[in-house]
DNA sequence: TGGGTGACCATAG
DNA sequence: ACTATGGCCACCC
């Protein structure tokens, strides 16, 4: 058993783990699958750590409820973000995921099955 | 101890 | 349709 004081952040991050290849998911679906008290912003900020992590969490598959990758200014490069979502077959325009409902991936749901 | 911050989201005007 | 604002709650100094 893994006892961190930051709970929340390894939640988190064993969510994203989780977010199969070639799909992916909103801060809000993590916060919502963690719970509705979560808000959104902790999982972005739990993001924040994730380079911290030893273990690699693909922070490039999370996304915010527009599909936009804002997050990919805190990535060691602003295109890496994109570049892997490509790497995935996921079209990114305009720092943009195209079809981002297509793709999209919820833990609350995906997870129940 | 307290206050500021944040890779967000929803609502109101 | 777009812009502005509040709430959300863990983490760091």
């Amino acid at each position: 058993m893994i006892n961190n004081n930051s709970d929340f952040f390894n939640q988190v991050f064993q969510v994203v783990r989780l977010i199969p290849q070639g799909r992916v998911t909103s801060y809000g679906a993590i916060a919502n699958y963690l719970g509705a008290k979560s808000s959104a912003r902790l999982v972005g900020y739990a993001m924040n750590a994730s380079h911290s992590q030893q273990e690699h969490v693909p922070a490039h598959r999370v996304v915010n409820r527009n599909g936009q990758l804002t997050g990919k200014h805190h990535f060691a490069n602003p295109h890496l973000m994109k570049d892997l979502l490509e790497k995935e077959d996921i079209a990114v325009d305009k720092d943009a995921i195209v079809n981002f409902k297509n793709y999209f991936w919820d833990p609350s749901i995906e997870l129940v099955l």
